[in-house]
DNA sequence: GGCGTCGTTGTAAGCGTTTACATTTCGGTA
DNA sequence: TACCGAAATGTAAACGCTTACAACGACGCC
C-alpha cells in the first residue's frame, strides 16, 4: 500500500484546496507546463490555436499564478523597492506615483518603506526587502552609512538615489542640484536687494539635501560678499509647527532679516503662518521663500515663491533606470532635472528702511 | 564523463555565484539543513551550542534568507497589503505609518498600492497583490465591485475595510461611522443657529465615505426640520483648487449658506482660502467645517473646526486584526473607533442679519 | 531523396526553503 | 544494565514555477 500512501500525503499538505495551479492548466488545456508557462512569459512562441486552449482554461479555473513561485524559479522577483523619510507629508507621494505607473506596466510591482528619516531604520528596511527579494532599489538622497551601500553592492542590487544629483559620485543618481537650486534662490533675493539674509533648513544631520541647500545659500552669499548674521540660520524638523517656532526666534532678533529662506515648502508655510500670527507683513517686512512647490504652495497668501521639483519626472526616470539595469541594458550614471525658480507674492523688495542699516 | 557535466550545468545556471543558501550555512556549520531552518524559525528547538554555530556561520557568509523560497515551502508570504484611494494626501498616511510598524514587528512587510479614487484600477491592483501571495489585505471604505469581494473569497485572503464601521454587514470593519459623525458636524452648527447650510462633499460615486458624510448631514437637517436649500450641495474632487472653485459657487448665490461643511479637511482648506480671496469673513459671515484634522487644520486662520480621526489606531488595529485572522485567532466583525469634534476659530454663530431672513 | 534548420512542444531538473517523518541521543527508571 | 520516552537532529519530499535540453516535424536546399 505504498502508492496511496504517498498520495494520501500529499492531499494532507495541501491547504487551499482549489488553488489551481500550472499543472491544472496544462491538464485541461492538454498540453505540457512549460507551453503553459511560454504562454504567460512569451506568448509570441506558442502557436496561437494552444495559446487560445491555455487561455481558455486560465480563464475557467481562475488561475493566478504564484509569484514566489515564480520568483524562486526565475531568480526574479519582479519587484522594485523603494525606501522614502516619510510617507507624512506629499512631497515624495508624487514621485512615487508615477514611478509605480511606470513599474506596474512594465509588470513590476513597487514595494514601499519609509524610515522616517532615519538611517538605522533605513538600513534594516533594505534588509528586510534585500530578503523580500527585490530586483532593483530606489533611494532618496545620498547620504548614508557605507554598510548599506556595502549591502548593495554585496548582494548585487541595482539601485538609484534620487533627489540628488551627483555627477562625480560613484553612485547613480537622478534629480538635481540642491545646493545650486539653493544658490539660485538666494542669489534671486540679494538681487532684490535683501543682505541681511536667514535660513530655515531642514536638519541636516544625515540628510544631504538638506545639508546642501543650506550650503548653497552660504555660497551665494559669499560670492556676493556677504554672510549670514549670527543666529540667522536655524535647523528644523520637516513639519508646520517646526518652521513656526523657527520664524519666531528668527523675528525675535533685532534687527530682523528681510528674508527667509526655508529649506522646504512645509518649513516655509509654518514661517509664513507665523508671520501672519506675529502681524509680520510678507513680503513688506520680511520676504519668505520654500522649496519643492507642493500643492498648497500657490495657495497660500500671499503665494509661496519657491523651486519647483518636477517629481514626476524623477520617479518615472528612476523607474526606468532600474527596469533598464535589470534588463542589463546602458544607463547613465547620472542624470540631472531641470528646476524652476517660481516667483509669486511671498518675496518681494526690502522694505525702505533696510536700506540705512549697513 | 556523467557526473562532471552535470555539475558544470548548475554551475551555469547559477546567476549570482556568491549567494550563500541554507545549504551553505549548513555546510559551514555541520549540521543539516533543517536544523539551519529550525534556528531560523523556531530557535527554542535546537541545542544552544548548535544555535550558536549556526548563527556564527550566518553571520560569516552574509546569509540572508531567499523571501521566495520560504514563501513557497511554508505557503506564507509574510506580507499584507494595503490599498488606498491616494497616496497624495497624507490622510492615510500616519494610519499606514502605523500599520506598517505594527506589522514589521511581527515579522510582516506592508505592500502599498494605491488605486487613484478608481474601482478598476483597486481591482487591478488587489489581483497583483494577490498573485503577490500577500497573508491579508487592508482596503479603504466598503463600497467597491462584487468582482473584487468574490476574488477575495476565492482566493481566500483575510481582508478588512477600514475608515468605515459596518456592523452588520458581511465584511469586517474598523473605522466609524462617517454617518454618524457628519450629523454630529452638522448639528453643532444648526445648534449654533445655523439653519442655512451649504456642503462641499467628496465625489461620493464609488466612495461610501464622501456619500456617508453627506448623508450624515441630510439626516442632521431633517432632524430639525431643515433641508438643503437648491444648490447648496457640490460635489468636489479632493484637492484645494476643488475646494476653492466649490466655495466660490456656494457663495454666488444669494442669500449665501451662513455655514459651509466640507466632506474633508482639504476641500476646506480650499474652501477657506478662497473665503479668504473673496474677503468673506469667517467665521463673521460664513462658518467652514473641515473632516479628518489634518496637521494644517490647526495651523490656519482661522483655525479649522474639524473632526478628528484616529488614523493611527486604525493603522494598528487593522494590522492587529489581520495578524489575528492569519493566526487563525477569533476576531471582531468589525470595530467603531471615537472621533472627536474639534471645535477652532473657523466656526461661530451666523451672522445677525442672518437672522431677519427667514 | 537525404540532410541540415528552424520552429514548436514536451520532459524533467532545478530554484531555496519548510516540515513530516525517521533516526539518533540522552536522561532517568526499573 | 537494559529499556523507555522525550527531545534534538537528520533525511528527503514537497512548494509551483521556469527553462535547458531533447524530441519531433515541416521545410528548403543541394
Amino acid at each position: 500500500m505504498a502508492g496511496p500512501d504517498q498520495t494520501m500525503r500529499k492531499r494532507l499538505r495541501r491547504r487551499k484546496v482549489g488553488r489551481p495551479t500550472l499543472h491544472h492548466v496544462a491538464a485541461a488545456a492538454a498540453v505540457s507546463t512549460a507551453t503553459v508557462s511560454r504562454c504567460l512569459n512569451a506568448a509570441e512562441t506558442v502557436r496561437p490555436e494552444l495559446r487560445e486552449r491555455v487561455q481558455a482554461a486560465i480563464a475557467e479555473l481562475g488561475y493566478t499564478p504564484h509569484g514566489a513561485a515564480r520568483a524562486l524559479a526565475s531568480q526574479r522577483a519582479r519587484t522594485i523597492g523603494a525606501v522614502i523619510p516619510t510617507l507624512d507629508n506629499a512631497i515624495f507621494a508624487t514621485g512615487i506615483q508615477a514611478m509605480q505607473d511606470r513599474l506596474s506596466g512594465a509588470g513590476y510591482t513597487l514595494l514601499l518603506a519609509s524610515s522616517n528619516y532615519d538611517a538605522a531604520e533605513e538600513l534594516k528596511q533594505v534588509e528586510s526587502l534585500i530578503e523580500r527579494g527585490l530586483d532593483g532599489l530606489m533611494l532618496i538622497g545620498e547620504a548614508r552609512p557605507p554598510e548599506l551601500y556595502e549591502l548593495l553592492e554585496r548582494k548585487a542590487v541595482p539601485y538609484v538615489n534620487t533627489w540628488t544629483y551627483r555627477p562625480d559620485s560613484r553612485h547613480p543618481s537622478i534629480g538635481f542640484d540642491n545646493c545650486g537650486a539653493a544658490h539660485r534662490v538666494a542669489t534671486y533675493l540679494i538681487d532684490m536687494g535683501h543682505y541681511d539674509l536667514a535660513m530655515i533648513a531642514g536638519i541636516t544631520a544625515g540628510n544631504d539635501r538638506a545639508a546642501e541647500r543650506l550650503a548653497g545659500v552660504r555660497a551665494a552669499l559669499c560670492d556676493r560678499g556677504l554672510a549670514f548674521g549670527p543666529g540667522r540660520v536655524v535647523e528644523a524638523p520637516y513639519s508646520i509647527g517646526d518652521g513656526r517656532h523657527a520664524l519666531r526666534r528668527l523675528m525675535a532678533a533685532s534687527p530682523r532679516p528681510t528674508a527667509v529662506i526655508c529649506g522646504n515648502d512645509v518649513l516655509a508655510y509654518g514661517a509664513l503662518f507665523e508671520c501672519h500670527a506675529l502681524g509680520v507683513p510678507v513680503p513688506g517686512q520680511v520676504s519668505i521663500t520654500g522649496f519643492d512647490d507642493l500643492e498648497l504652495a500657490a495657495e497660500m497668501a500671499p503665494a509661496l515663491t519657491t523651486m519647483h521639483v518636477p517629481s514626476d519626472e524623477m520617479g518615472r526616470l528612476a523607474a526606468e533606470y532600474l527596469l533598464d539595469r535589470i534588463d542589463g541594458q546602458p544607463t547613465t550614471g547620472a542624470t540631472s532635472l531641470d528646476i524652476d525658480l517660481i516667483i509669486r507674492g511671498s518675496t518681494g523688495s526690502p522694505p525702505a528702511g533696510s536700506l540705512l542699516n549697513p
